[in-house]
DNA sequence: TATGAATGAGGGTTCATTCAT
DNA sequence: CATGAATGAACCCTCATTCAT
């Protein structure tokens, strides 16, 4: 009752020439922040580069950790639409996991080393309110990925002895350490290559043990345990 | 005109009464930095905590951004010389990548999450200056991975067709990832399942692709050849 | 060069259907200023009750100052209008102040603590402009009272060696204490019994000093007066 | 644990050259904050007058808040010890009452309208940790008031009809107003007159009704008494 | 008349860093 | 060498007020 007006409610009732505002605000915001990164850029530097006040931007963010945010919200909304349209369209868990890295190296690559490190690293901020608002994020981004490996592993694709947050892990891990090498060294990756060499080593690593190496594997248990036994029995 | 001493000149003046001045300080400064994170530590606390001034703390170290710097080293290079003296206890590149992975997910987890969270996410600081210092470092600390996976490839338990670059990827990726997980859910892992499992994925990934089923088949053939011969020999 | 209109002359020129407008406004920018005090409250949270936009609230009201003083002036006006209306049926100079007193305490507690403190509180704002203009109100406030008290001293039933404007001080000084300490401790007051209490104390410290007390002082100032002198003399 | 650095602790380690920087501080607040009232004071502008910065005025200060709650106390300290340490060499109630209310007066005039008004006002400030401080503060005000009429009651030179809050209600209230006419109209009042005016007409409000009477006729009762024997020696 | 939108003009607060002693 | 004290330099955020439509 009574409390402080939140930028929410403000931007309820906006229309659409301010939608138009929203975006330039982020658009401006995405640069600043990709550029300095969160700490280091300034609510100031954003409002000049759109000319207008700062007053302006807290018009439309109630704070520049949200604006920060919203930014992310915008990247991450992007890429998770596409691959929740794509992704059906393209078939086999194999496919569809290459596709999915492909997918992402190409986002982060394409929008700049700036963007990519600002959604590197401030996805990795402590911050307690901020990590459960981009928990949420996060989950939504997943999903696709595990979706995928969920039914691979009923279709007997991928192993079951190992948890599939491991494998998550492995992606999504493998992927953003290839990309803060391209940041770090400001080498440009081949992205395709990486993609197709990245999903095959995973796609190995996450498959089950091959029928036939199983049994040659036994084969061979079953050679050394007699070997064993016939030098015990001398 | 006179530029500031870098650390390690002032240091090297220092007699041995300050060494373990500056070996508190770094104790101090690295509890504050995990609690808190760089940007919200303070010199101030830092200060406090020691009993001492804030200018204290300016006499031994340049920065904030150079004692937290040091701070990371000093923490590297803990882990670093525990692996050069341990890694070639270990015999076969296979129990040596499996050993790397637990004596880093032990670590990590040790130290608890705020020291885990500090390394991981100021390694990921998008500061020009501190990235070329914190690069040998960690040039230095992925020396054993990289030397395991080269040795490992010449003798051909390791893949030719993928870069070491993507390999080390993967690995540190994969763990980095995992350990994110650890911060952000707060469950602990069961590091000797997860690195011995992470090993086993990332060994069968990194596996050139037909080396496996070819020894064992190449194994059975043997088997068999031998006992050929030794019916012929009959 | 074109002054700006004054709050009258634009009201003035409103119809019928903007009175309404600023009865409105009136209303909800006193609930805000009750409820958060004149500093805390904000343009914004007015307009936002009101369904409409602070531009608004500046149509009809020159600055937020000014909006203030019109609530504090809508207050006044009703309770000076009721005194005006009410006293003359009270017969008695000792029933009338009784009676104002009650009635003050009575209004100022019903409109809840709120409303009761901003009378309070933004009455003492040592701030000139605005001193001016509430010093008008006051004075017709406090006509009633002085009016009671002069004709009471005609009477002979109040004395004449205090100054009238003490004893309004100190009928008005007591309740705005009272009223403060209600405020501060949120006890509620008996209003009948203070009041009563309040006015019965007043109007004896009021009341010309008795004959017969009179004559005693007097005996007493003499033989105080004598013993000065009898020691003065040694 | 870890808390940030309150500025008490920074101030508790604070030497004697340190001690008369918080004097400072607190004079040239002492006086923004009487020109200007709290809102429209401005720590830049306290900061200027001591030719200082405005972090200075932080480092000794928590906020701009705590300094002007500092500034209060300091005021009422001053007042309360001299109370505490002056009351009890006057004899009788009604003389105490009397020396209270004049020492109250002065106090508050000497110091200038300035300080005069931000006590008053700012005492009245309806901020929840704000009046929890300051509640203290007045508890101790009031106290030798408190304690003479209720020592006074005791001794039946008080009524018992009355509650003693009423009392003190009516003694403070009449001297803020007194005082706040002072602060609006700019008149200079003549304050020994007013004290004694104020306290003869309180201490005859709170008499019990027919205590004043008895006690001068046993004041003659005496005198004639010991004339009587005055003549009967000789 | 009504209002969506913009903003000028600060304000309080923080903190790494410096320097005289 | 240690440190008490000071501070420059920002930074985020607020809000009454204006104005074109």
């Amino acid at each position: 009752m009574g409390k402080k007006l939140s930028p929410q409610q403000r931007r309820a009732s906006l229309g659409a020439r301010s939608e138009r505002r929203v975006r330039e605000i982020l658009s401006a915001a995405r640069d600043v922040f990709a550029e300095k990164g969160f700490e280091k850029a300034t609510t100031a530097e954003i409002a000049q580069r759109l000319g207008t006040s700062e007053a302006t931007v807290f018009t439309y963010f109630g704070s520049k950790r949200e604006l920060c945010m919203e930014v992310l919200k915008v990247w991450y909304d992007e890429i998770i639409s596409e691959l929740e349209r794509e992704v059906p369209l393209v078939h086999g868990s194999r496919a569809r996991l290459n596709f999915i890295i492909r997918k992402h190296l190409k986002h982060m690559i394409e929008e700049g080393t700036g963007i990519c490190a600002l959604v590197l690293s401030e996805g990795r901020i402590a911050d307690q309110e901020f990590m459960s608002l981009i928990a949420d994020i996060k989950r939504r981004y997943i999903g696709p990925l595990m979706s995928i490996l969920s039914s691979a592993r009923e279709n007997g694709e991928v192993r079951r002895d190992v948890s599939l947050r491991l494998m998550r892990d492995m992606v999504y891990g493998s992927m953003e350490h290839v990309l803060w090498t391209h940041i770090v060294t400001g080498r440009m990756p081949d992205v395709e290559l990486t993609a197709s060499q990245l999903s095959d080593l995973l796609w190995r690593a996450f498959a089950p043990p091959d029928q036939q190496v199983e049994a040659l594997m036994q084969f061979r248990a079953d050679v050394a345990d007699a070997l064993r036994r016939s030098r015990n029995d001398r």
